[in-house]
DNA sequence: TAGATTGTTAATCGATTAACAATC
DNA sequence: TAGATTGTTAATCGATTAACAATC
């Protein structure tokens, strides 16, 4: 379904554009308007505008025009489909702390394709209870009900000293991919897609640049 | 204090993994090793060893020996001097749900040389709370009182839909750096330091990751 | 038509990796 | 000494930007 691009060579700064640029055109849409350019988008979003237009030809099913630009409604059906936001991938939550809970909240998963079946703590007082309408089970039965949900992604949100036993359950259970919210670097099988979530990295990235910025003015 | 290398054309990868470098030195640390080379921290972590001498080329204050490697010891010093992380800045908190709520509790950031020293919410049944010992103010003091506190930076964990007007908030107040976990493209003066902490981007490169990997297997 | 905008080819920029002499 | 490991210069790789012909 959709075009069947080679999606291995797509880079990964493509990709990550593609969730802003979707945001950006549903603005639009709401908005009234049926048509864009490329010129405005990069605009508003401080881009190139070649950039944009690479990054769509990427994604489109349907040519832009020339003088009139992108059919907003396609774009958003076309990024709608790469991204997988119209079919759902199941997922489970290893940590019912405050970050996982949070998470669980946050603008909610299912907006992007992603729907959290299960959720695993240690904490008694918290297995057994619901969140957002996923229930948290004991993390001892991690990587048994990982295997019989046939689920394939994990999202993790526990401690640091924990994530690398949870990660090597998850993977026991079958899961091919991470997205891991613990400061740490987990060591795992090729096999497995890992994203990590690092707020220290971002935080550091950051103040660098507020460093150069208020360097610049003195 | 510190060396004093031009900060502005340190890459942002290079800064980025500045953190992980430090976890993971003083994990060996705590194995009670005194030196380490970069061919072992390349290996452990994933990157390239070249890759890893350049970037402890940028901050360390102390050269590598050959055939020892280097110093955890002085890495450890001069990458939390680098990161900022043995003299903390002020920062406050705009949303007080709960991922804002998460933020404060998560890892704590005092760890990463960061004080929030207020958080603000409109919701009248926040306003006077307090959550891991930080205050909330009334969302619509912001200005006034990040202005009197002299905070330079600030965190938006509000819905999007909120998320513009508080920036705009934070800046007339005087920030000058905005950690942005709304799902939305803020619009900024020049002199503001934006990060956009985007999710869907992250898990957007993830399933496309695990998307080749899967693919590649049959 | 004239002009805005597209898609593509070529040039630039930046970051990663390879090659290698220097050295403890 | 011999060999592991460093720091640096050159080569490669990948992504962004510039230039431009095609076209609605």
């Amino acid at each position: 379904m959709g075009n069947n691009k080679e999606i291995a060579n797509i880079s990964r700064a493509t990709i990550g554009r593609m969730p802003s640029y979707l945001r950006f055109l549903k603005e639009k849409e709401l908005a009234g308007e049926r048509t864009i350019s490329s010129t405005a988008i990069a605009e508003e979003l401080n881009l190139n505008a070649v950039q944009v237009r690479k990054d769509l030809a990427v994604i489109s099913s349907v040519a832009g025009k020339p003088k009139l630009g992108f059919e907003i409604a396609d774009l958003i059906a076309d990024i709608n489909c790469f991204l997988g936001y119209d079919n759902v991938t199941d997922a489970v939550l290893v940590g019912a702390g405050g970050l996982g809970r949070a998470l669980v909240g946050y603008g909610g998963f299912k907006n992007y394709g992603l729907n959290i079946v299960a959720a695993f703590d240690s904490s008694p007082e918290l297995i057994g209870k619901s969140f957002g309408g996923v229930q948290v089970f004991d993390a001892a039965e991690t990587s048994r009900l990982v295997r019989r949900l046939n689920v394939l992604i994990g999202i993790i949100a526990v401690p640091k000293e924990a994530a690398q036993q949870v990660a090597d359950e998850l993977v026991e259970g079958g899961v091919r991919a991470i997205w891991n919210f613990a400061p740490t670097h987990l060591v795992l099988p090729q096999k497995v897609a890992v994203k990590n979530e690092d707020m220290a990295a971002s935080l550091a990235i950051l103040s660098k640049r507020l460093a150069v910025i208020l360097n610049s003015e003195k």
